[in-house]
DNA sequence: CATATAGTTCGATTGACGTCGAACCAAGGA
DNA sequence: TCCTTGGTTCGACGTCAATCGAACTATATG
């Protein structure tokens, strides 16, 4: 049989060090992912019914004020892990899935992480 | 044949909302990792020879004064991502598997990520 | 003991970050 | 048109974080 060109050992991280604009480029992400707030909004939006949460079922969950949060939004945005869109009243917000499994990739031996996310 | 309990579908991050301690608890591990820098010196360490590696190794790979370096680790160290052992002149220092894999853990889906780091 | 080398700790500086209040824009009714 | 509600942008403030030079500790060696 042929044997695995690459033995499925450790995390990327950890198999061969990490070029210089890789890292940086991974830092932004992990930056933006890098705060409780920005945590649990990103797991709030991502698990919310549909895929996708309105501003107004956000807030309520911190003690922090309306602008606070929108700034914390627009840096999810900014490092392109969520997307938001504006429909009559309300402002949508929903993750972009390949730019959450970036981050798992990172960290996570074997690579291939399921590529599916939503059903469909 | 029994159905699976659970769908594999998205990150857990993206399944169900994470709790307020628990998403303080993954912003320190990512805090500690979200700079170019530390990302740099992570994989270094746990891609080097023996799995484990001299801050001599590291230094000479930054434009950066030695007590930065040494402020970086010290970061790496006190989010329990490596750990660091005097041996005679040098100090080595080695990736906790652990650590990383709680990292990995938050963004991949199908959870189990593959328990081993290092070969024996 | 003196000296050299490897790393860490300390103190200071500079820039980035999280937070708020106030002002502003967008949409939907009276 | 005016008012209310939902969100964002702006400006400012306080704190934290990255970096450096200088001083310090630890080990080895002459």
């Amino acid at each position: 049989m042929a044997a695995p060109a690459t033995v499925p050992c450790c995390a990327p991280i950890a198999r061969e060090p990490i070029s210089e604009s890789d890292a940086a480029e991974a830092a932004v992400l992990l930056k933006a992912v890098a705060d409780p707030v920005r945590l649990r909004l990103l797991s709030m939006i991502g698990s919310h019914a549909g895929g996708e949460a309105c501003v107004c079922d956000l807030t309520g969950a911190f003690d922090l004020t309306a602008p606070t949060i929108s700034h914390h939004l627009k840096i999810l945005r900014t490092a392109g892990l969520i997307d938001g869109e504006r429909r009559g009243t309300w402002v949508y917000y929903r993750i972009i899935p390949e730019a959450v499994n970036k981050l798992g990739a990172l960290f996570t031996p074997l690579g291939d992480a399921a590529p599916v996310l939503l059903p469909a």
